[in-house]
RNA sequence: GCGCCCGUAGCUCAGUUGGAUAGAGCAUCAGGCUUCGAACCUGAGGGUCGGGAGUUCGAAUCUCUCCGGGCGCGCCA
């Protein structure tokens, strides 16, 4: 509809009388909007407004001699100038006739559109460390990534999904070294467990896995273990400590035994974490390793290419990478001291190979305390020779739970912390994702447990799935009462859909399309739940005001064809957001 | 100190490529089920869009400044 009045707009200005405006104005001049008022028709323009200036005109007099250039549409009733020089268009009451059969007609597809062109998009998102269960964050930064996943793919763009495994460095090894003590005290050893390792309830199991595969083999004594280490903190370096106590482990147990652990703490944490994801409808196309990025030479290729551009220089034993030339605050290490890579080299590296594998835009979806992370890898990328705009971050701030009001503490490297998968079985899945992505990504989540779980009127999660369910509802007293729905006398009879309810449902199925571009052109997955509330209303006030189930079998069709047109948008919208749409509840 | 995000109704939040009278939900109050599911609907009250200045036909939206909050500023990942 938008698309079509554009048209006309640019027809109309191209038909203006010679000399009523200087240049000939660009499309994108043109902004069709809907109208907040109804008062003010179906859609609007400011295009008057806009080009007022230029042409030396006043803004109605330029509307008013686009009115009389628009061509004739059968989409449109009647046009009017109003305020300082809106042009207002009245649509017909045919139009949405005939979205509503093009809604029956595409079914699951209607919404989709051409809108990305088929433009290759990298999609990153969660991308947690395996070294834990994944947490709530995490579980907001899931839900918006699969669901912009979702909505992208939805109009037009060619999505790949993907999560960058941090598999190398120092946190797998302390996860390793966690592990490791614990499996000793499963053998029966007895020792203090480190400030700095990992000391969730989750390491447990990974050291009976360990313990049931190795036995006793890699077991030594505890005062091996502890001879001559530095003081932990709190009177002493946590780091220092643990770092001391990680070469010891390798002493004792040898490079392969510390292998071996690492492995299999690994293997399980990932497990865990895509069964996690997975049973929260959150998939990817490819999950891929830091490890396999370092063994590809992918990092020295990087390397390679900035010290190719001069973007390199040594100063106290290690490698910098002159970012602030690209806009960030200073200058980056790549290769330290003691010659290993910093994470920094293997993510410009990463970057740099999605951009080789041919996506045009990259777009990483991560937490809101990474935001000094996006000017290091864009300069990395810009340094590279790639363009600095190809990448998109889109931040998620943090996640704060709540249980009737009071706030739950947590923290990743306490024993005690909320996980996804706790959240997930006690609020259930749907709850979940809905409340994940009803705000703005770029808000704090105040997540309440209780108002999720609670089956209140306070709980806005089944009011849209309360509508869809409605409409079987209706079709299977419809079935009950021995009537059949006829799709083709339905659609036919749209003309008798002339209440308010019925005109302000058509009104508002006729916006899904506009609504789901609005979300992808926007990363705002959020927009599209406001969407299916505001459509679900629509279809509830309709519902209150009249049967549907009616004698006379046109109007009865006609209705029908009507909601069950509701029912699938909103399953189409609820489709993309990862929550069901039941047909009972 | 520097950087990023944010401040909108009692509460939680929409609304930012500048548009017409700033909107929802919850809470409060008043109504609506012998009729397709009341997990619903209708109506009412409730606002210096944090303060101030600027840009212009027009500012919650853009700019500056101040106040208040969150998060970052490692040869960690």
């Amino acid at each position: 509809m938008k698309q079509q009045l554009e048209q006309l707009v640019l027809a109309a200005l191209n038909n203006l009388p010679g000399g009523l405006l200087p240049e000939a104005p660009a499309p994108s001049a043109i902004v069709i909007e809907r109208t907040r008022d109804t008062q003010h028709g179906d859609f609007a323009t400011n295009v008057a407004l806009r080009l007022a200036k230029g042409a030396r005109r006043k803004p109605r007099e330029l509307a008013e001699a686009i009115v009389a250039a628009l061509p004739a549409n059968p989409l449109v009733a009647r046009t009017e100038v109003a305020g300082a020089g809106f042009i207002n268009f009245f649509l017909t009451s045919n139009a949405y006739s005939q979205e509503l059969a093009t809604i029956h007609e595409l079914g699951e597809r209607y919404g989709r559109s051409t809108l990305g062109q088929g433009q290759r998009v990298m999609l990153e998102y969660v991308s947690a460390n395996p070294t834990g269960p994944l947490h709530v964050g995490h579980g907001r930064q899931a839900a918006y990534g699969a669901t912009l996943a979702n909505i992208l793919g939805a109009v037009g763009f060619n999505i790949a999904r993907e999560y960058y495994i941090n598999d190398a460095g120092r946190q797998m090894d302390i996860l390793a070294a966690s592990t490791w003590l614990r499996y000793l005290e499963i053998c029966g050893e007895e020792l203090p467990f480190p400030a700095n390792g990992y000391r969730g309830d989750y390491v447990r199991p990974l050291a009976q896995k360990l313990h049931a595969k190795v036995g006793e083999q890699l077991r030594r004594p505890a005062a091996v273990v502890l001879a001559n280490l530095p003081t932990d903190a709190p009177v002493g370096d946590k780091e220092a400590y643990i770092d001391a106590l990680m070469s010891r482990a390798r002493e004792l147990i040898g490079a392969d035994g510390f292998r071996e652990v690492l492995e299999l703490s690994l293997a399980e944490m990932l497990a865990d974490i895509r069964e996690d994801l997975a049973q929260f409808g959150v998939e990817f196309d490819r999950w891929y390793s830091e490890r396999a990025l370092g063994d590809s030479g992918a990092i020295d290729r990087a390397l390679a290419r900035l010290e190719a551009q001069g973007r390199l220089y040594r100063q106290e034993g290690a490698v910098w990478f002159r970012a602030t030339e690209f806009g960030d605050e200073k200058d980056r290490v790549v290769v330290r001291e003691n010659g290993q890579k910093t994470y920094f080299a293997s993510d410009i590296a990463y970057h740099l190979e999605k951009r080789e594998l041919g996506f045009e835009r990259l777009i990483d979806v991560l937490g809101a305390d990474h935001h000094g992370y996006i000017a290091r890898v864009r300069a990395g990328l810009m340094a590279m020779g790639e363009p600095g705009d190809c990448l998109e971050v889109n931040l998620i701030q943090f996640v704060s739970l709540f249980r009737g009001g009071e706030k739950i503490a947590m923290g990743k490297r306490e024993a005690q912390f909320v996980t996804l998968r706790q959240l997930r079985e006690e609020v259930g899945n749907d709850a979940c994702r809905f409340f994940y992505l009803m705000r703005s990504h770029d808000q704090p989540l105040d997540f309440d447990l209780e108002l999720a779980k609670s089956r209140t009127n306070e709980n806005p999660v089944y009011y849209i799935q309360y509508a869809h369910a409605r409409v079987a509802s209706v079709m299977k007293q419809l079935a009950a009462r021995e009537l059949r729905f006829d799709r083709a006398e339905g659609l036919a009879s749209t003309g008798l859909l002339v209440g308010s309810q019925e005109q302000a449902v058509l009104n508002s199925l006729a916006r899904y399309p506009e609504a789901l571009e609005q979300a992808a052109v926007n990363r705002a997955p959020h927009t599209l739940v406001h969407y299916l509330r505001e459509l679900a209303n629509a279809l509830h006030t309709y519902y209150n005001a009249e049967q549907f189930i009616v004698s006379d079998a046109k109007l009865r069709n006609a209705r029908l064809a009507l909601v069950l047109g509701v029912q699938q948008v909103l399953r189409n919208g609820l489709t993309l957001l990862g929550v069901s749409a039941p047909e009972s509840m």
